[in-house]
DNA sequence: CTTTTGTTATATCTATGCTATAACACAAGT
DNA sequence: ACTTGTGTTATAGCATAGATATAACAAAAG
C-alpha cells in the first residue's frame, strides 16, 4: 500500500500514518490477516523515525484496528468489540461536523449524499 | 450561553471554546447579530487567559462565524461565502469518520440516522 | 478624560511531536 | 549456538504549540 507523509500538514506524523492505515482498511486494500511493514522497514520506507511508526502502530492497536506479535509484526485484525465506545467516538466527531454544516446552510440531505457517496468511494475501491 | 471549559481534555481550550460557540450558533442559542462577552470578560468567566480567548475569537472570524468591531465586540455573523472551502473541510473530516465507521461495520444506514438525529437535535434546540 | 473595545508585542513555562541512540525479550532461520 | 528481525521500553535532545502574564496601542463610547 502507498502511504505519503506530508511534512508541511499540521497534522502528526503519526497521525497521518494511522488515519491512511484506517482508510486502506476500509478500502479493503488492506486485508483482514494481511502484515504491515515492521515498525523499522516503514520508517524507513516513509522517511520518519522508528518511534513514529510505533506510536501509530500502538495506537492501531489500542483502537482495534491491527494485532501486534513478534512472529508478523503488526497485521490487521479488526476488533468488533466496544462498538458503544466508537459509536460515543463517531458521535462527538460527527456533532462537530453537522454543527458546521448547519451554521453554513448545508441541508439534511446534501450531507446524507455526501455520506451515502463517501461509502460508495470506499466500496469500489474494493477489487 | 453558557460555556464550560474542560481542563482535563487533550483539545486545546481554545479550540473547545471555538466549538462549542459553533455549536451554540447551530443551536440558534446564539443568534444572528448578537455580541458575544469581551475578550477579557470572557476570559474572566471561564477562568481562562485573554490571549486563549483572542485566539478563539480570531479563528471564528476566519472562519466566517463573527465579525469583530471596536464597538460591540465580537458579533455573531455567519457567512456563506467560500462554501466550496467549507465543503472541502466537511469532506475530508467526513472522509475519517466514514473510514472508521465501515472498519467498525456501522452501515450506511446507521449513518444516515445518526446524521438525521443530530439535524433533529440541533433545530429541536432552536425555540 | 476615562473606560472598554480589539489588537499586537514580548516573555516565560509546560506539553507535545519528532528524532536519536540504546537496550531488552522473544521468535525464526541458518 | 549464533545471527537476524520482531515489538517494546527507556532516555535524551530539539523544535513547536498551547497557555499564561504584562504591557502597550488605537479607536470608539460615555
Amino acid at each position: 500500500m502507498v502511504i505519503k507523509m506530508d511534512f508541511n500538514s499540521d497534522e502528526a506524523l503519526y497521525i497521518q500514518l494511522r488515519n491512511q492505515i484506517i482508510m486502506g482498511i476500509a478500502k479493503d486494500i488492506l486485508k483482514e490477516g494481511e502484515s504491515l511493514p515492521s515498525v523499522r522497514q516503514m520508517a524507513n520506507e516513509l522517511g520518519v523515525n522508528m518511534h513514529t511508526v510505533n506510536k501509530a502502530y500502538a495506537l492501531l492497536k489500542q483502537d482495534g484496528y491491527v494485532k501486534l506479535d513478534r512472529r508478523n509484526g503488526a497485521v490487521i485484525s479488526v476488533s468488533l468489540e466496544n462498538r458503544s465506545f466508537h459509536m460515543e467516538t463517531i458521535h462527538s466527531d460527527m456533532q462537530m461536523i453537522v454543527a458546521q454544516a448547519i451554521c453554513k446552510d448545508i441541508s439534511l440531505t446534501e450531507m446524507q449524499d455526501l455520506v451515502r457517496e463517501m461509502y460508495a468511494a470506499f466500496s469500489s475501491a474494493k477489487i
